[in-house]
RNA sequence: GUCCCCAUCGUCUAGAGGCCUAGGACACCGCCCUUUCACGGCGGCGACCGGGGUUCGAAUCCCCGUGGGGACGCCA
């Protein structure tokens, strides 16, 4: 049989870390099964599902790379399906229509909580005669066992077993018509052939629910593997409106997907002390017996430290155009200027985010935005104007302008000046960059250009003179 | 409150009874490399939640506490 796993987020916002790797891991273990990737949208709730919500997925799923064998899969399309099915489990008497009203309900969840019980359906509508009753809205409840318990073999969790005395007839239909959730999931995995339901661990009380329902369809059971939560850093499980960050704007961050992934697989999950890993590499390893049981913190100083790793692994042309773009992104003009390649290798090592090698790198781009302040009081003092006039004169003198030319002309002036190497590059540096950190000083210029260099010397010189006055 | 689940360095984790004086990674600290800042290399700091068992032997198995998380919707 093949194994056919999915994933089935419900379009009420973006789609965030731990959505995602919950994606991760069911692509993960359909591939490497040889198996089939389903792509299903949970949009019953039409108060709550949006279109932009949709197409947010979609996009996260694609910069991802977790594409879909099959779907995306719409539940709104399915309504007529899911009535039949309502119907059939209504005719053979499996559930039945409840005439509670919603006041009634809140009424009774109220008194149960007061007396320190589980909220639970009392069960009043349970025996009623099933003849329609004219102008009554009813919903439709499944009719759950009383006795006995529900056990499964959950493929991370192992055993587990919960009395059917805690569970009650939950809701298969509003009033409205439209179907719920526990039982969309149900018809839906059932029908779409699911072997292997990997979902998130809120999902564990469902669970027994579900089973109940596919057992009252006569279904065979699919494999049910429950992932850990992704936690803030308070511990508290990551969503929506508490810490969690979509994963869209980790692309804006100038994070590699490749990156992410291969931080979310080891959220949870691990093969012995192994830190990166390539996607044929997470395909060929991952198993879901492996999968941890305990909550994990979101890091994102680990996920920098991984993305530093992946940009500089990446190859050169990736890098450039990967680096292009992100300056397109900050609206950094690069045409005119230091060619791109040359520049995104100059950075490549001192950067874990595009974006951050993007800001580092803006001064060879624009004019400088001023000097570090730091930097020029301690070092744009008088004395700084010799040999800075004395490097710019040996730099305006160069034909061929290259590192190695640079470099001579500082080794130069320094000998010639009889001071140390910092008394002229350290001026120089804060003269052309703006400040003390940067790449190797001759590189640097070399991709900055002759003339810029020299403009910024002058510049510089200028801002002492006045600074004098 | 009831039910379910979980528990190793600050964080992610290795560990499936002796290989553990508990390993790796991130972060942090120090040294080296170096014209600056990074990168890199080397080293350091740092954990088995508590208590009972079982066993010749327990981070590993069992029980009880404690702590944390999750679920209890005409949301998904």
């Amino acid at each position: 049989m093949t194994v056919r796993t999915r994933f089935a987020p419900s379009p009420t916002g973006f789609l965030h870390v731990g959505g995602a790797r919950t994606a991760l891991f069911s692509w993960l273990y359909a591939k490497q099964q040889g198996g089939q990737f389903v792509l299903r949208v949970e949009d019953t709730d039409r108060e709550r599902s949006t279109d932009e919500s949709v197409q947010a997925i979609l996009d996260a799923m694609t910069w991802l790379g977790l594409s879909a064998d099959e779907g995306p899969i719409f539940q709104t399309d399915r309504f007529d399906r899911y009535r039949e099915v309502t119907e059939q489990l209504l005719a053979e008497g499996k559930a039945y229509r409840c005439y509670c009203s919603r006041e009634e309900l809140d009424a009774m969840r109220e008194e149960q909580m007061a007396n320190k019980q589980k909220p639970r359906y009392n069960g009043r509508c349970r025996e009623l005669e099933q003849t329609l009753r004219e102008n009554h809205p009813y919903v439709i409840r499944f009719r759950n066992p009383v006795d006995g318990s529900v056990v499964w073999e959950d493929a991370v969790y192992g055993r587990i077993e919960i009395a059917n005395s805690e569970l009650d007839d939950l809701i298969i239909a509003r009033t409205d018509g439209t179907p719920t959730y526990n039982f969309c999931v149900v018809v839906d995995d059932l029908d779409m052939r699911i072997t292997h339901v990997v979902r998130g661990d809120d999902h564990i009380n469902n669970t027994p629910r579900q089973i109940n329902i596919m057992n009252a369809l006569g279904a065979e059971l699919p494999v049910f593997a429950h992932l850990p939560m992704i936690l803030g850093d308070d511990g508290k499980r990551l969503s929506k409106r508490h810490g969690a960050v979509s994963v869209m704007a980790y692309k804006e961050q100038g994070y590699l997907p490749q990156a992410l992934l291969n931080y979310l697989v080891r959220l949870g999950w691990s093969h012995g002390d192994q830190e990166e890993f390539s996607l044929e590499q997470m395909i060929e390893l991952f198993s879901l017996g492996s999968v941890n049981r305990g909550g994990s913190v979101f890091n994102t100083e680990k996920l920098d430290w991984l993305n530093g790793q992946y940009i500089k692994a990446l190859p050169a042309e990736e890098l450039t155009a990967l680096f292009s773009e992100a300056m397109k992104d900050a609206s950094v003009h690069t045409y005119g200027g230091p060619a791109v390649a040359g520049v995104a290798e100059l950075f490549r090592d001192r950067s874990n985010t595009l974006v951050s090698m993007v800001q580092q790198s803006m001064f060879l781009y624009q004019p400088l935005a001023g000097y570090d302040e730091k930097a020029a009081k301690k070092n744009f003092k008088a004395a700084a104007v010799v040999p800075l006039q004395a490097v710019r004169d040996r730099l305006n003198a160069i034909k061929d302008w290259d590192a190695a030319a640079v470099h001579g002309a500082i080794e130069e002036t320094v000998a010639a000046l009889e001071v140390g190497f910092g008394k002229v590059a350290l001026p120089l540096r804060i003269a052309t960059t703006g400040g003390t950190a940067s790449p190797a000083l001759d590189a640097t210029l070399a991709v900055l250009g002759q003339g810029t260099t020299l403009q910024r010397i002058d510049d510089a010189i200028a801002y002492i003179e006045a600074q004098a006055v």
